[in-house]
DNA sequence: TAAGCTAGGACAAAGGTTTGTTTCGTCGGC
DNA sequence: GCCGACGAAACAAACCTTTGTCCTAGCTTA
C-alpha cells in the first residue's frame, strides 16, 4: 500500500538512528512490517506520544499545523493502522462482543445474527460467535471466560433456553439475554410473544376460530414458555378454548403433536406451530390424517421463513422482527459497555401477519354460528 | 468462584508490602479486578516469570515441587484468567480468526457458517464474522486491516463473488478463499461442484434425458462458473443438450429464467437450479404455464434445504457437504498461520442426490425413443 | 579445597498504545 | 526587569504477558 520510503527521506533528516527497532520499510526477506507509532514518530522526528495524540485527534493537545500534517501524512505513506490489541490492553476496552448462539440451520436464527451483526458493525464493533448447543447448554458463567480474558467487551446470550439450574448465578460482565430471561433483571431484550400470539388469536377468531391448538417446543424454552403462558390467558380472557402441546421442535415433534391431539379431547380448527420444523410435520400428519388445510384446520406458523409460501398448502405466518430484536440486543449491550443500562427492552415493531392459503373460517360442524364470512 | 483472600494469608507471609498495584480481592466497592500474574505471584512469593512458566506449563523451567502445587492451587482460588489481549500482543498471534461472508437467509451460509465454527472452536480459535454483501462487494484487501490490526491471524473469504477487478491485488495475511478461487493460487478451498454437476446429469440421463437446462446466478459467481462450466464439459462430452441460464439469485430470477427458457428454443426435459430461492420461482413459472413437475419437466435444486421435502412438489437435490467445507477452511486456514500451507482443497464428500418427486423419466414426445424406463 | 555444574528462580526487555505529568522556551503584562 | 502563562512537545508510567538471560546457592568432582 504505497511505497514507504520516501517518508524518511523527506523526514526530519539526521536524527534516526535510535535505538529501536527497524522502520516498517526495508524489511528484508519476508513481509513487511507493521507500521506503528514509532516508525511514524522517527520518520517525522517527534515522540510518539505526539503521534498517537494526533491520530486520535486528542482535543487536549495543541500541535503545530506542519507537525500535524507530517505526521497524517507519514501515517498514510506507512498505511499505519493501529494495532487492536495494544490500544484494547490500554484502554481496557477491546471494541469486540460476544454473540453465543445455537448454530441450527433455522432460518430464525440466521435473520436474528444478521441484524446483530449489521448493527454491531455500525457501532464500531466486531462480533465473535460461540456455539451454544440447545441441548446440553452449559451455564451462562461458562461465556464468562471470553470476558474475563479481554477477548470482548459484553456477551450476547441468545440461546433460547430459560435459566437453567446450574445457573451458576450471575453474571458480572456486561451481558444481554437476548428473547430469552435471564436470571438477573434488567438485563432482557425479548420479542413481544404475546403481541404474536394475540395477532394469531385475533386474527383467527375474527373468521369465527373459538377452538386454538398451540403446538411448540418443550417449555424449557422460553420462548415457547412465554408463547404459551400468553395463549393461555389471551384465550382465557376471551374464552376461547386452548390445547397446548409441546413436543420435540423437529418434524417428528409436529407429527407426534397433531396426532395426540386429534386422539384427545375436542378438536381444535385452527392450530398455532412454533417451529418452521415442526410446520413440516404438522402438516404431514394433518394430510396423513384425512384433514384438509385449511378446511378442516387452519394453520399459523411463528416462523416466517420464504418457503412458507411455496409448500403444499401455503402457510400463514406471524412474522416478527427478529432483525430488530439482534439490533435492539446489541443497542443494550453497548449500553451496558459504556455504562448506562437501559433496562429490560420488548421489541414490538414491525410485527406482521403474513396471510396465506392455510387459514380459513372453521368448518360448519365446529363453528360457534356466524361463520358468515 | 470461590473465595479469594485465602490465598494471601495461607502464602508467603510478610513481603507482600510490594509497590504494584492491589491485589485481586478486597477491592472495596464495584467488580472485583481479574487477577493477574502479579496478583498470584505476589500471593505465593515469587516472581511473575515464574508463575507464568509454571502456567504455561514451560518445559525448559525446573520448579520446585512444592511452589509449582502453591502457583496452581492459587491460581485457581483467584479464579485467574491470561489477558489473552497481553498475550497475544507478546506472542504475536490472536487466536481469532475472521469469517467473511454475506449475511443471507439462505440456509446453506448457515451450513457453512456452522462447520467452519465448530471445528474453529476445536481447534482453540474464537471466529469474528464480518459482512460482505452480496451486491456491492469490496476488494478483499479492504478486510486486510482485521488482521493488520492484529484483530485476527488469518482471514476466511466465504463470499460468493469470483475476483473482483477492483481485487486491488493480493492479501498477504493468512487467508483463504472458501468455494471461490482467488486471485492467488494454493489459497482455496472449494467444493467439488463439477462433481455436484456429474451427480445431477447422470441420474437424469440415467432415465433417460438427453436435453438439459441450468439455471443459476450470474456468472460472476464463482461457484455459478464452475457449475456451468462443469455442466457444459460433461454435457459436451456425453452429447446432451444443454442451456445455461443466468439470472437474479432470487424467486424473480427464477421466474424469469423459466420464462425465457420456455420461449426461446427447444424446451428441455431436466432443469438444475442453483438457488433455492431461484427454485421457487422456477416451481411457480412451471405450473403458471401449465407444466407439470415431474411429468413435463424434472426439477433438481443444487440447494438443499429441509423445507424441499414439503414443497407442493417434493424437489430432489444434490446435497453438499457444506459443514465440511467450512471445516475444511478452516482447517486449511490455521495450517497457513501456523506456517504449513498445504495448497489447494477440494471438498468431495459426503455428496449425495437425494431422491424426492421432482425427477422423473422424460415425457415421451421429448424422449429419444429408448424411454422404457 | 577450588572449580564447575545444576536446580530454581529472579531480572528485565520487549510487544504497541494511551495519557497524566513535566519540561522548555517564548511571549505578554505590569 | 521579572513573573506567570501558555504553546508545543517530550517523558514515563502504565496495560499484562512472555521469554532470553543472568544470578545464587548447593552440590559434585578432581
Amino acid at each position: 500500500m504505497s511505497q514507504a520510503g520516501v517518508a524518511d527521506a523527506a523526514g526530519a533528516g539526521g536524527g534516526t538512528g535510535g535505538p529501536a527497532s527497524a522502520p516498517a520499510e526495508a524489511q528484508a526477506g519476508g513481509q513487511r512490517r507493521a507500521s506503528r507509532l514509532i516508525d511514524i514518530a522517527e520518520a517525522v522526528g517527534v515522540h510518539v506520544s505526539t503521534v498517537s495524540r494526533v491520530l486520535n485527534g486528542d482535543p487536549a493537545q495543541s500541535i503545530r499545523p506542519e507537525v500535524y500534517e507530517r505526521i497524517l501524512a507519514t501515517a498514510r505513506e506507512q498505511g499505519y493502522r493501529p494495532n487492536a490489541l495494544a490500544r484494547a490492553l490500554k484502554r481496557q476496552r477491546t471494541g469486540a462482543l460476544t454473540f453465543v448462539m445455537p448454530l441450527e440451520r433455522n432460518p430464525s436464527w440466521a435473520r436474528l445474527q444478521g441484524g446483530a451483526l449489521r448493527r454491531a458493525s455500525e457501532r464500531g464493533y466486531v462480533v465473535m460467535i460461540m456455539e451454544e448447543p440447545t441441548e446440553d447448554p452449559k451455564p451462562p458463567g461458562d461465556y464468562r471466560y471470553l470476558v474475563e480474558e479481554s477477548r470482548a467487551d459484553g456477551l450476547l446470550l441468545a440461546t433460547p433456553l430459560r435459566i437453567p439450574e446450574h445457573a451458576g448465578g450471575v453474571i458480572a460482565a456486561p451481558h444481554v439475554y437476548v428473547n430469552r430471561r435471564g436470571p438477573d433483571r434488567g438485563n432482557d431484550v425479548v420479542m413481544d410473544e404475546p403481541a404474536a400470539v394475540r395477532m394469531f388469536v385475533d386474527h383467527a377468531a375474527g373468521l369465527g376460530h373459538r377452538s386454538f391448538a398451540l403446538i411448540d417446543g418443550p417449555p424449557s424454552v422460553d420462548t415457547v414458555h412465554r408463547r404459551a403462558t400468553a395463549a393461555r390467558r389471551i384465550c382465557a380472557e376471551a374464552g376461547y378454548d386452548l390445547t397446548v402441546r409441546h413436543a420435540a421442535p423437529n418434524e417428528d415433534g409436529g407429527w407426534d403433536a397433531v396426532m395426540k391431539m386429534l386422539r384427545h379431547g375436542p378438536r381444535p380448527t385452527v392450530c398455532g406451530v412454533g417451529h418452521l420444523t415442526q410446520l413440516f410435520g404438522v402438516m404431514a400428519a394433518l394430510r396423513a390424517a384425512g384433514l384438509e388445510v385449511p378446511g378442516d384446520m387452519s394453520v399459523v406458523s411463528f416462523d416466517e421463513d420464504q418457503c412458507l409460501a411455496f409448500l403444499e398448502v401455503p402457510v400463514s405466518s406471524v412474522c416478527m422482527p427478529l432483525p430488530e430484536l439482534g439490533a435492539a440486543a446489541v443497542e443494550a449491550l453497548i449500553a451496558r459497555i459504556e455504562g448506562n443500562p437501559a433496562g429490560d427492552v420488548m421489541i414490538r415493531e414491525p410485527m406482521s401477519l403474513r396471510q396465506r392459503a392455510s387459514v380459513a373460517p372453521p368448518p360448519q360442524r365446529a363453528g360457534a354460528g356466524r361463520s358468515g364470512l
